[in-house]
DNA sequence: CTGAAAGCGCTTACAG
DNA sequence: CTGAAAGCGCTTACAG
């Protein structure tokens, strides 16, 4: 290959300031060097504009020689566009937000968006805090799963607010795209099976009904009891956020003088909640009583017996959210779209019918 | 409160460009309207230099009145700094990595850093492509959990890299700070363990002893077993980095001629796939084999019997990475730390003598 | 196809 | 204590 010198070219060194600091090589490094003027570098990196080869190979090589490397900051504040995603999820302790932020990542790299990740630890003033944060750093996107359901009167219309979908909570917000499950139909599911299976006392234990997503699971499952006529025997039970508290509520049910013979676990933290309660309580299970959890996990396959779950669909829930964003990335319309996403009832082996079949209805009919 | 107009106040909308595009107000605009310069409201936004307290006053009134909301892209590019440090891990559907993150993300929150995270999937070449563009985007600090131990050569002087800390991997790495936990003592002391108990038979399961901390847990192992003269029972197996994968490897180990009575499992994927081998082959458990699980989870006590592991340190594996960053971004000196965090055997009930006191050692005086 | 110049929105010498 | 100006490192009209 024929290399040529190039006219006036300057050693690498930048001169002027003393060898103290040593800057990162800029365009401008890579313009001198290549003997061309600083925006044709910048036409070969963007590719924006054409560029004579015979000067793209200087470039290119110039690039190479002084080890350049192309600073987003600049870019994005000339760009007003950072390539830049946040994403604020409650608790990244648990597996379900977990999950879905690993995808997200992994979509949203695809297609060249870094993510700037937030935790808010379920509160809401931390969660603001966060956001403004990353408001500040010009996020071009927003994947937010809130610790409330009622977003702040401001939120939608906030100055600097970029394309936001909301996930798991805040569905159906005006003025979001939201993504979610059929919280409901999961519930109204779930709970037709412990029915078919014989329950007439199944506890329902959900993290707060403050949560939409929490009420609607509610209303599925009050809605299918009260469809057999067993309306008067729901019990919600109120759990709060934390495995240890979860555990103290759901033991408080089960001691209690007409005690479920199953119990619907609504998320990730009363499932095991549950479990622990009734190791806790050394109850025969699942003969004694049914667990039937939400959010299918690795270890639930590992427990004895294998939980029954209502299973989310987290790969689904991942991706639409992303696309549902990067749609909004291209072209900020004024439609939102409001996804409801069908859970999965996978039955295993922790729900099974009551020790005697009408026992809940009749006790002292039951067989030992 | 003695509120004044400022002459020439001009009116919130910038003139100039077109209604259509909404530009966020800027230093400018907020200096218009309180009728300062804008290097008056940068010095009431950073405090680096004292403003008269009527000035002050304006400032921040102008501020709220336009919603000005200060561009961190600008102000990092101009100080050369972003307040940003980038997280990369191999895996976050790993909740031993996933508290990791979330513990460091609150922590750097709290010290005014936001984080960009990334995962590797375990891969090198993806790892290199992440990283490039964290770097791109001028993080002051990163924080690594690397998919292999022996960084590219290029890595450690690598135009632009910024201070790094190894976590979990990489120990020992000159050139940047290290912590991870004391894996030969941790495993030492599992062995130790289950050699208590009896066992004599004891596998230890390792993602790949191409990683430097799995040689380690090997060493701790296989010295321990030596030191009592069962050097040449060790048997480790290799059983890569997913749960499926560490299944049938266990599966195999469990099958062969002279199985093991104790699984010793080095990571978390290892514990899962040894749980579902154990269950999967209906062995009795824990009778017939013993299971030392190794990184502590909230199921691992709903498990029956409760899984006996050596805990790892998160919390503070999580905040010695970023105390050690955090140093480093003040004062970046020559002299690497690196830590070593003693972890925990945590007994439990999965362990326990082997059935027959001296089976592995003697099968045919073994009792039933 | 190429280059000189302006500007993204900050902050910091520098001169009052 | 205050303000006009320069510059961080890019990219994009604009004029050749």
């Amino acid at each position: 290959m024929n290399r040529r010198r190039h006219p006036d070219t300057t050693p690498t060194t930048v001169t002027g300031s003393s060898a103290e600091t040593h800057r990162a090589p800029t365009v401008h490094d890579v313009a001198t060097r290549a003997g061309v003027a600083s925006a044709t570098v910048s036409n070969v990196l963007t590719g924006r504009r054409p560029v004579r080869p015979e000067l793209r190979e200087r470039v290119h090589a110039a690039i190479l020689e002084i080890g350049y490397q192309s600073n987003q900051l600049a870019s994005s504040l000339r760009l007003r566009r950072s390539n830049t995603i946040g994403i604020v999820v409650p608790d990244l302790t648990n597996p379900f937000f977990a999950a879905l932020v690993h995808r997200i990542e992994d979509l949203a790299a695809r297609d060249g968006y870094d993510v700037l990740l937030a935790g808010s630890n379920e509160d809401e003033t931390r969660e603001a805090a966060r956001l403004q944060t990353l408001l500040a750093r010009r996020i071009d996107g927003l994947i937010l799963a809130p610790a409330r359901d009622e977003l702040p009167e401001s939120f939608a219309s906030r100055p600097g607010m970029p394309p936001t979908v909301l996930m798991d909570r805040g569905f159906g917000h005006a003025g979001f795209d939201t993504v979610t499950i059929d919280n409901a139909a999961a519930t109204s599911a779930g709970c037709r099976h412990l029915l078919e299976l014989g329950h007439r006392d199944i506890a329902l234990v959900v993290s707060s009904l403050s949560l939409a997503n929490m009420r609607e699971r509610a209303t599925g499952y009050r809605e299918t009891l009260a469809a057999v006529g067993l309306g008067a025997r729901a019990l919600v039970v109120e759990a709060g956020f934390d495995v240890d508290a979860c555990h103290d509520a759901i033991v408080a049910a089960l001691r209690a003088p007409s005690a479920p013979t199953a119990i619907f676990a609504a998320n990730y933290v009363a499932t095991l909640g549950s479990m622990k309660a009734i190791r806790g309580l050394s109850l025969d299970f699942p003969r004694r009583i049914s667990l039937l959890g939400f959010d299918d996990t690795d270890w639930m396959t590992v427990l004895e017996p294998h939980l029954s779950v209502i299973e989310q669909p987290v790969a689904s829930i991942a991706e639409a959210s992303w696309r549902l964003l990067r749609m909004r990335l291209r072209t900020n319309g004024e439609d939102h779209e409001h996804l409801r996403l069908p859970c999965n009832l996978v039955v295993r082996a922790s729900t099974r019918a009551p020790s005697g079949a009408f026992r809940a209805v009749d006790r002292e009919m039951s067989a030992p």
